[in-house]
DNA sequence: AATTGTATATCGTCC
DNA sequence: GGACGATGTACAATT
């Protein structure tokens, strides 16, 4: 990776025409042949100024660089990133271990898990549901998962992490589209959440869409369901 | 601007958690308190591995730093982002003048100039359209373009630059609401945009809504509306 | 302050 | 390769 500061100025032309007056500024090319450009402050604070994903070609004229040009075949038409450089007050480059080196962010909570789970345990979203299908296809999207009840009725459910009136309208849309069919005519729907905001169950429960709230640690057997404060 | 070249490991636990193993890294930490952890090459080119944006508290144990905390009140909870370095390569801090001295970005050529030129030229939303008012207000917001047709009929207009299945939900609202009003009982639909998502083209047609999709160039009269291949 | 809409969105996944 | 949804989306403009 090398990490240039200089006092700089850039022009991009691609998608939209930007026009970056000089200033102090790091650029940033990755080994990937990513080139970003930072400023320190101002509005944005996690993206660049301006930046060009790989595949890309990067020229440089000078040495010390006086211009760095970073070209790149974007659809029909050229994108380029040119940066003229006035000053520069650091050049260097570091070696930082091949990508396999380089172990993967590894990321838990996300909604997919949720799904995963939720497939292979279909009961926390209706008592005596089983699966049909994950990623039931219709013209206007998948239904995270298609099942049926126990008088073989068909259920929709749809799984979020934090379930909003988004939400709603989404199941409420499937349901619509499915109901269009006579097989699906009686179909319920179902909304599965680790979190489900107040406004989407008053919204949800209007509509005859079921609301679950789902642990994520109770799907794993990692937790009790709930302590039964009266027992049965 | 802080740029620390080090062997690291990181942990994020916030939104989600995620746990990140040890590798060689950048660690870049801008004025703003802006804090980012870059790999070289890997999955993401233009993503940071982990990240927090200001507000936030950065702590530093030990000289050189043999851990990094960032810390930032997200709502109820907190995120926290631990860096742990076990080798540092690269250490330094460059000024880069205030956000005063950094002139902006200057953007040009993506904005939607569209509902202009679509309020100037309304025959593009539809054959005989006339434009009778901009931003005609409801009480759920103001539809885009409101128009006359050959017939004299209504037409609400809806304009995006890209319309997808939430733009076919918002002029559906405007039309449910206007043709409450008897005036506006037979009230057409438009969805005018310079893409149309399949799925919202579906959903859009399923709902008697029709779809336009035009061109910037065509309506900015740069270019030729389409090559008629047989003259009529 | 909360909501809405845009983005050179980016990025993964599945068809 | 293209289409689509999810993102710790980020960010600006608007209510």
């Amino acid at each position: 990776m090398r990490l240039i500061v200089a006092r700089c100025s850039a022009t991009y032309s691609g998608r939209l025409d930007t026009l970056l007056p000089e200033a102090t500024r790091l650029i940033m090319i990755k080994a990937d042949g990513t080139v970003m450009l930072w400023a320190d402050g101002g509005g944005s604070s996690v993206k660049p100024l301006n930046w060009m994903t790989p595949p890309t070609v990067i020229e440089q004229d000078g040495e010390p660089p006086e211009r760095i040009t970073v070209r790149k075949h974007a659809g029909r038409s050229e994108d380029r990133l040119e940066i003229t450089l006035t000053e520069i007050l650091s050049d260097v480059t570091h070696a930082m271990g091949v990508p396999d080196d380089d172990a993967a962010l590894a990321k838990d909570g996300v909604e997919a898990h949720l799904q995963e789970l939720l497939a292979e345990q279909p009961h926390w979203c209706g008592e005596g549901l089983r699966l049909v299908r994950r990623e039931w296809p219709t013209d206007i999207g998948p239904v995270d998962l298609m099942c049926r009840d126990g008088e073989d009725g068909w259920v929709a459910v749809e799984i979020k992490r934090v379930a909003t009136i988004e939400s709603v309208e989404q199941i409420t849309r499937y349901l619509e589209r499915l109901r269009a069919d006579a097989q699906f005519a009686g179909c319920r729907g179902v909304l599965a959440a680790q979190t489900i905001k107040p406004q989407a169950r008053v919204l949800a429960e209007a509509r005859g869409i079921a609301c679950v709230e789902v642990d994520l640690a109770v799907l794993r057997g990692e937790r009790e369901p709930e302590l039964r404060l009266f027992a049965a």
